[in-house]
DNA sequence: GTTAGGG
DNA sequence: CCCTAAC
């Protein structure tokens, strides 16, 4: 038993690239005829495009020797305002632009249209305030405080972690600016119900370690730079809770693979490796910001129409990074190419006739008071949003204090998947009211009307097919809590290798490894549970209504498994195996894996029959090439040939089988 | 759930 | 090893 000091963490916003919908077939228009519906679809998209890439890190100024790169930070804009800090809120928005092809091409590739909200001259001084953050509300922080400072100074965007406990905890250098975590701590007497979320609790006694809880309230909106308004407004919207409690402790963190399914209409989401994810994660910036609302039942998306400003007011241009991994083919939006560019996702900008340049800010409607703030521009028929922010639901995290940085990204990386990319669907707010009725057009809607755009919300709900059916709320991963990697203590930089190292060869596979842990997150709301005597109201479908609209959200969400799931480790076969496998086949032949499997691997769990039939393929072409092109340990020549001899003969009489058909 | 192949 | 189409 073990007291622990629970830490709890604020996202302040996470901000999020703007997500390009591709070449032309991925140009969409919401046009005023399209269906409630389909602007669900439309958001759902976004979000699943970014639940495919989500990536949690962090960056430490501690971590000096990174040379990783100043021009591979991203800047990080904050959109914060220190008066929303004094009101103790913590928010954490995900904003999410949505542009039509046109605009969003140009402003990836129109280096004027490429800004950053910090050098728009024409934010407010909040603007500008935002960084003093770091050293003034931080030197309030306790002890066991974690400090997650945010700079804005151009040199060091990236979220600054530093954990404040005397364990000296390193960072890992390699993501950087994919996350600003913040730690807000507020030096009023918190009397509203957030503030418990924020302020330390008294030791817990954990029947394992020490946990550190993590709240990543509500709101997670990631924001553009033009709307710091809009945010703080956003901050006073609901959340929902979700409590999600991490103990894993190993530190490969992230090596989250998630495809994205896509509709028809869209360009192949990125389909982002484990290890790619990190890079390309990585050079987008995150922005967290954590605020304590628990008031609204569901989290809003906040729209917004931009006008087009070919003079763009955004001028500072990243400077090119050059990425070392490869590229997926079939990337038909270059993820890493336009998050260099990040900065255009917060200046969308969309066609319009009757706006070619000038101050767009001035031009911008003011903020509606609302908060959800969407303008528009019409030209034709077609409404134009923009997703300024969404409003994710509130996550609470708690995880061990000890636990690695990496498990804390992985932790709140889940966390965050686990809501994006989980059981979600979108609901379409008006003027605060749901819009239940998916069949409308968005011209009876209203929405393609200017004041009902300035009303436009989007929300993300909790999936209540997945929510109300997965009884198993009590247990947060389910696989990963019963069975952590600690035995595998992971260092802070080599965790892949590490974990690989340290498994035999011939390892039983008892230890459950995340890498084949067949946890579905999906399956069990990620790491959703219930916050002591709260109910986690994320869990709670947010209506009644929109019944419909399940029918079209589980479109996107395909093999939720990839949702957390690793890339299997590499395990070479050894020599023996491949005597094992040959032996298997020559009696078997191939195409009976399974009773390859059977007969030959029954007791290895990692092999499975599809492994054996890899690995035989492998193996014949390994023995047909020269050894001097083998690679790995060698295979005994005697055995190559058995395999060619085997194979030879096993085709033959498939071949003589396919005849026989015939 | 297996197989077969491409990635 | 992963992912999928096709059984």
């Amino acid at each position: 038993m073990v007291l622990n000091r629970r830490l709890e963490y604020g996202f302040n916003g996470y901000q999020v690239p703007a997500m390009p919908r591709g070449t032309r077939s991925a140009r969409r228009r919401n046009s005023i005829k399209k269906n409630v519906e389909d602007s669900k679809m439309h958001a759902f998209d976004l979000l699943a495009t970014l639940a495919g890439k989500l990536l949690v890190g962090n960056s430490s100024s501690s971590s000096s020797s990174n040379s990783s790169t100043k021009k591979d930070q991203f800047p990080v804009t904050d959109s914060t305002s220190i008066e929303e800090r004094r009101q103790n809120q913590f928010t954490t928005q995900l904003e999410l632009q949505a542009c039509d092809q046109a605009s969003c091409g140009r402003s990836m590739l129109d280096p004027q249209l490429v800004s950053q909200k910090h050098h728009d001259p024409k934010l407010s001084p909040e603007d500008t305030q935002h960084p003093v953050m770091g050293s003034t509300d931080s030197e309030r922080l306790g002890t066991d405080e974690l400090r997650i400072d945010k700079r804005n100074d151009e040199t060091s965007r990236n979220a600054v972690v530093e954990p404040l406990t005397s364990t000296d905890s390193k960072l890992e250098d390699d993501t950087q600016n994919e996350i600003k975590v913040e730690q807000l701590h507020s030096d009023k007497a918190p009397n509203d119900n957030g503030a418990v979320m924020y302020s330390f609790r008294d030791p817990v006694v954990w029947d394992a370690k020490p946990l550190m809880q993590i709240s990543l309230e509500s709101g997670a909106a990631a924001s553009f730079p033009a709307n710091k308004d809009r945010i703080a407004h956003d901050s006073l919207s609901p959340a929902r809770n979700v409590e999600v409690v991490s103990r894993d402790d190993d530190e490969k963190s992230s090596g989250c693979t998630h495809p994205v399914p896509t509709k028809k209409s869209f360009r192949p989401v990125p389909h982002i490796g484990d290890r790619r994810i990190r890079k390309v994660l990585a050079s987008r910036h995150w922005k967290v910001a954590l605020r304590s609302k628990n008031e609204f039942p569901r989290t809003g998306v906040n729209f917004k129409a931009d006008y087009k400003d070919k003079s763009s007011y955004y001028k500072r241009q990243r400077s090119q990074r050059n990425y070392p991994f490869k590229k997926r083919k079939f990337f038909d939006i270059d993820f890493e190419s336009y998050s260099d560019k990040e900065i255009s996702s917060n200046a969308a900008v969309y066609p319009s006739e009757n706006h070619t340049d000038g101050d767009v800010s001035a031009k911008r409607p003011s903020p509606p008071a609302s908060g959800q703030h969407l303008s528009y521009q019409s030209t034709d028929s077609h409404v134009k949003l923009r997703i300024e922010s969404f409003t994710v639901p509130e996550l609470f995290i708690e995880i061990s204090e000890t636990a690695t940085i990496g498990s804390l990204k992985r932790a709140v990386m889940e966390a965050v998947s686990g809501v994006l990319g989980g059981e979600l669907r979108v609901g379409v707010l008006l003027q605060g009211k749901k819009v239940g009725d998916d069949s409308k057009t968005l011209l009876q809607t209203g929405i393609s009307q200017d004041n009902q755009l300035n009303s436009l919300g989007f929300a993300l709900e909790p999936d209540p097919s997945h929510t109300s059916a997965s009884p198993k709320v009590s247990s947060l991963f389910p696989c990963d809590v019963p069975q952590p990697l600690i035995r595998y203590p992971i260092g802070p930089n080599d965790s892949q290798k590490r974990i690989h190292d340290t498994l035999p060869e011939h390892e039983d596979m008892n230890i459950p490894i995340v890498a084949e842990n067949d946890c579905d997150m999906a399956t069990s709301p990620v790491g959703v549970l219930k916050k002591g005597t709260t109910q986690s109201k994320a869990l709670v479908p947010v209506s009644s209504m929109n019944v419909e609209a399940l029918a079209v959200v589980p479109v996107h969400r395909k093999s939720k498994r990839s949702e957390f799931a690793q890339r299997r480790i590499r395990r070479p076969f050894s020599v023996s195996e491949v005597e094992a496998l040959v032996q298997a086949v020559e009696k078997l032949g191939t195409g009976r894996w399974r009773d390859v499997k059977l007969r030959a691997f029954d007791s290895a769990k990692h092999r499975t029959y599809v492994d054996l039939k890899d690995k035989w393929k492998t193996l014949v072409h390994t023995a047909r090439i020269s050894p001097q092109q083998r690679r790995g340990e060698p295979v005994p020549q005697e055995l190559l040939d058995r395999v060619l001899t085997a194979h030879a003969y096993w085709s033959q009489h498939q071949a003589k089988q396919q005849l026989k058909h015939i």
